[in-house]
DNA sequence: TGTACATCAGTGAACGCGCGTTCACTGATGTAC
DNA sequence: TGTACATCAGTGAACGCGCGTTCACTGATGTAC
């Protein structure tokens, strides 16, 4: 009633100093939730790594829950550049699309494979929370935009009835796949190795949507696309940290 | 040191009347966790529902993680029989594989929708649990056996350099991208709609696959195929509670 | 430039709730003779 | 068939730990004149 209604998960910092604990309690929240989950980053606990106190804890959030959002947000907005970033038409010229997707699949699994621990938060938490479910709807949208894009620009499209649909169909599934198996490759050799996964994904792709596949290596040999792997390289480093 | 060391999750019942407290304890466990996630199945909680006694309950179970321990096998159990079950070439004759495919999908939706909670918990635990990563190995192998002989039915082979890999990539796309939609269309219209969701999963394998798709219906068509569903619908009767 | 004051930022001990676990006890079931 | 005893099964109050949150206080920064 007195000020509007700060009904945000985050209280605004005032001033510059408050503005670094605030970015200190985020990064610290992210590091024991990516090493020890949700239930293990207690408030002592990231107060501790962030080299701050309870008290400025309280100041920045409303109560626990309300870092945990902020935690998500971000990293939720990092995905999303950092999937603008790795699309972009300019960056895979003259990449023969399923080489494109194949590149951008390692990409992907050596993303998951730092942020697992977010990644299974989130996906925990989907089942109870609208905004992280949405969260995965928007970024399922504009990877296909994006994905649609790259096919435009080699002038493809889709063999089948709803081409559009098709291509978030793909999206869908070339995420999935990835995100559950980031999650389950933490014990042990993995079922597929990396280098199996994103061959088979990009495989998958070009024949459900249809468009025509060029030479895919035979398992065992190697390719050097110095040039598209190096634009990735630059996007990792770029965006996500 | 005194008797066999009882490494047990759960202390077997040695007689009637505690394996009937024993199976209460478990079936509201389950039923608790699919409503209100792990964290909330309080110990309280569950032995109120089971109609049982705290005293109980650590009769039976060494702690709490023992009983989230059974009620996950249990859960693992059933679905590797039910799979099983479901993917048995007689069930099948006479059906056209991507038929069979869109059919089972529907079903594994609907089994997905009922078991959402439990689904989520164990996706979450995979990462720290290996128990749990194996499970959904073994899950992945068993279906693929199980596919192959459906394909073997029907004279098909995978166009793949390694055909038993590809059919093992179909399924877990298939149950990857299945688990993932069913934990994030909990709020709101899906994206996709069930029947979408089916029709172009059986899509996608027949397609990456290789073996021939049989005119799958335009989006918006009727088909009946009353025998096959109606197997499916004795399947989850029988082994899927 | 200096002073007074308001607000922002930071500190950590103390509090209290919720939950898992223990324990002393009562009742039921099985077994030996 | 009956009796004595051992073990199994069940009960719920009490305990204590861990964690989120509060609060009274000190120090830093910005602003008005």
């Amino acid at each position: 009633m007195t000020t509007t209604a700060p009904l945000e998960w985050v209280r605004p910092p005032l001033q510059a100093r408050s503005r670094e604990t605030l970015e200190r309690l985020l990064d610290a929240a992210e590091e024991v939730i990516e090493e020890r989950g949700v239930e293990e980053a207690t408030v002592a606990e990231v107060v501790r790594r962030a080299g701050s106190s309870v008290g400025s804890f309280y100041a920045r959030f409303r109560d626990k829950e309300g870092l945990v959002r902020s935690v998500f947000e971000r990293f939720a907005d990092q995905a999303l550049m950092t999937a603008t970033d790795a699309l972009s038409p300019e960056r895979w010229a003259g990449v023969a699309i399923d080489q494109a997707i194949e590149t951008l699949a390692r990409f992907v699994i050596g993303v998951l494979e730092k942020k697992r621990g977010i990644v299974t938060a989130l996906v925990a938490r989907a089942p109870v929370d609208p905004t992280f479910t949405r969260f995965g709807e928007r970024l399922i949208e504009q990877i296909g935009a994006l994905l649609v894009g790259l096919l435009e620009a080699r002038g493809l499209r889709a063999n089948h009835p709803q081409p559009r649909l098709a291509v978030d169909v793909a999206v869908w599934l070339f995420l999935s796949a990835l995100e559950l198996r980031a999650l389950a490759t933490m014990h042990g050799a993995p079922r597929l190795t990396d280098a199996d996964a994103a061959r088979e994904l990009a495989r998958m792709c070009t024949r459900y949507l249809g468009v025509a596949e060029t030479a895919i290596a035979k398992p065992g040999a190697r390719r050097s696309r110095a040039k598209s792997s190096q634009g990735i390289r630059r996007a990792r480093t770029r965006s996500i940290r």
